[in-house]
Order: C-alpha cells, then structure tokens, then sequence
DNA sequence: ATTTACTTTCTGAAATTACTGAAAGTTACT
DNA sequence: AGTAACTTTCAGTAATTTCAGAAAGTAAAT
C-alpha cells in the first residue's frame, strides 16, 4: 500500500507502484490474475501496469514449464531496480530540457534581457551537463568501487586534497 | 513554456513550473500580477503558485522602497535552487519510505513468506540509506573540492585505487 | 472609520488521468 | 478448423488535479 501512495512521486501510478512493490517482497513469480487478485483491480489494469513496468526495465516475463500462463518477478536486484528508475527519470526530467536549453542558447540575443535570460540558461545547461556525466561516470564504476565510495563518505574530501598534492609533488 | 511542461516531472504542476522558469530568466523581481499578465493565468493561481515555490524555498520576497507591492525573485543561484530541489524531493520521496521500512524491520517475521519480504525490505532500506547519507556528506564538501570531484568523472576510479594502495603500504 | 491597494482563500467548473469490464486478440493444443 | 486458456486493447466512467474568478482578508494612507 505504501508503495502505491508513493507511486505518484517515483514517476508511475498509484496502481503501478504497488504492482511493483508485491512483485519485490513476493518470493515467487505471480500470475497477472494473481496480482489482480492480491491488489484487488482489474485485470485490465493488471495488463497496463505489467507494460508499464516492463518499459521501465522493472520486471521480467518468466514461463513455467507445462504452463502456458506468464509470470512476472522483478528483473534484478534491488541496486539494479534502482540505477533504471534513476536513468529513465533522467531520461524524463533532464534530458528534454537540456535539449532544450541547448537550442535556446545557439540563438542571438537581442537585448540585454535576452541576454540575461540567456547567462541563466547556460547556468542550468551547465549545471544539468555535470550532474549527467557524473552520473554516467558513477555507473562506470564496478560495484567494489562505488561501495568503498560510498562508504568514504565525507572523507572524499580528504581524499581529492591527497591526490592533489601528490600530484603537486611529483 | 518549456518549464510549465516539464513542471509536473520536477515535483509541481505545470503554472508553478512555468511562474518559476519566469522568475529565473527575468532580470528584475516581479509582482504577482506582472506574473500572472506574463503567463496569463489568475491571480489567484499564482497566489498559489507563489505559496508552494516559498515552500520549496525556491523564490524570496523583495519590497521596493516606497512602493508596497510584493516583489518576487528566485531565491539563491542556479546550484542553490537545484540543490533545494534535490533536498525537498529527498524529503518527499525517500524519507516517508525509510521510515516505513524501519518501522517494518522491527516486526517479527512469522512464516517463510514474511522472512523474504523483510530480507527485501531490508535491501531497499540499505539502498536508501547509503544514497541518503552519501548524499548528505556530498553537500558537507566545498564548492572547490566539489567541483574537483566532478571534474574527475570516471578517474574516480582510479583516485580510490590509490587510496587503497596508499593505506595498505602503511 | 473609510478607502485604496494589495494578498489569500475558497468554490465549483474544466481538464486530465486512472480504472473497469467487456470485447477482441493471441497462442497452443486437439 | 475449433476450442480453451490465456493476454491486450479500448470505450466509457470514475477519481483526481488544476484552475479561474469571486469573496474575504490585511494593512497602510487619508
């Protein structure tokens, strides 16, 4: 249920989400009918959502053998679930606007409040630029790395500060 | 326009999206009525507008002397802005969820079936809680530090292999 | 105390989004 | 080809969200 009030906010629906959320904490692949049935809608929506998930790389079709029904269980684990809610909102809230921008700011300015409007597009262009490199740099990392970067935490800082004055040094 | 579209993806609808894009690319502070003639919404509307945007600490207040209107202005630069952005939906998306989990956690699992769905709770509890508090730890280190750190990209990688080397040899 | 210049709140209408249930489609077996 | 066991699509309906405009509120100036 939780999941389903969250929804909205992660990027699906109410319905969706808690589709989602059963397939997560359920051990066994369900049934469509079953989902249906656990959430109690219909078999329609059932259908719509299960589409839904799979766009989003969320979840798996999985055939039982001498069964003719599809099951459907999440596609990977939990950090995996994760990375491709993360990219597909970046493809959603960041991509179209920095597309955006990048035409806006191949236009002449006219005047000075153009030109103003202008300086504070590149800002954002700028900005949205370095959070989507990073984040694909961070994907890069194998997941040994990322964890012992997580785990530095704070003590990043001191670490950039090292780096550097090797760097000075040699 | 682009803003209003996108407004809904970022955590508003599309008039807040729309008043916000406005007061970022506007030069001077603006009333609420330059706003709503600008956008041709109701006064009312951006009243509204104007509350939620407050609540996300996005725009500020500013009085002109000797003219009793209300001036609005983004509040902060562009990496302020989206920082508070990042914050508030942290706030609105994550945290409800954590706790919710802990909550759970604390239960006992009775049978198999529950055992699993704690063992995957727990995994969505580890997850989010690294993010949160990697994300907290992000915002402790200095612009400079910050910006080496992003300028770094994938080195990342290497950086950490250094550290490692550096820490074993002692 | 009244007027003036503003801001906020609220109501119901309009637009959008989500959902159901029935019909149509698909696939595999006989 | 026919039928049984499923899945998907879709039209209409229900629920939710957004919005304009009117009414109420506030505060300074007269």
């Amino acid at each position: 249920m939780h999941c389903g009030e969250m929804g909205s906010r992660w990027g699906f629906n109410r319905t969706i989400g808690q589709m989602c959320g059963l397939l997560i904490i359920t051990k066994n692949p369900m049934t469509a009918n079953e989902i249906a049935d656990a959430l109690s809608i219909s078999r329609g929506n059932v259908s719509m959502g299960i589409k839904e998930l799979q766009s989003w790389q969320l979840i798996k079709v999985q055939h039982i053998p001498g069964d003719r029904k599809e099951y459907y269980a999440p596609a990977g684990d939990i950090w995996d679930m994760a990375n491709r809610v993360f990219e597909e909102r970046k493809k959603r809230e960041i991509d179209p606007t920095l597309s955006l921008l990048r035409d806006n700011l191949l236009d002449e300015a006219v005047n000075e409040d153009e030109l103003y409007a202008q300086k504070q597009m590149g800002e954002i262009h700028n900005l949205l630029e370095t959070v989507t490199k990073w984040s694909s740099e961070l994907q890069r990392l194998t997941p040994e790395q990322l964890n012992k970067l997580m785990k530095l935490g704070s003590g990043i800082g001191k670490v950039i500060d090292l780096k550097d004055k090797i760097f000075k040094k040699e």
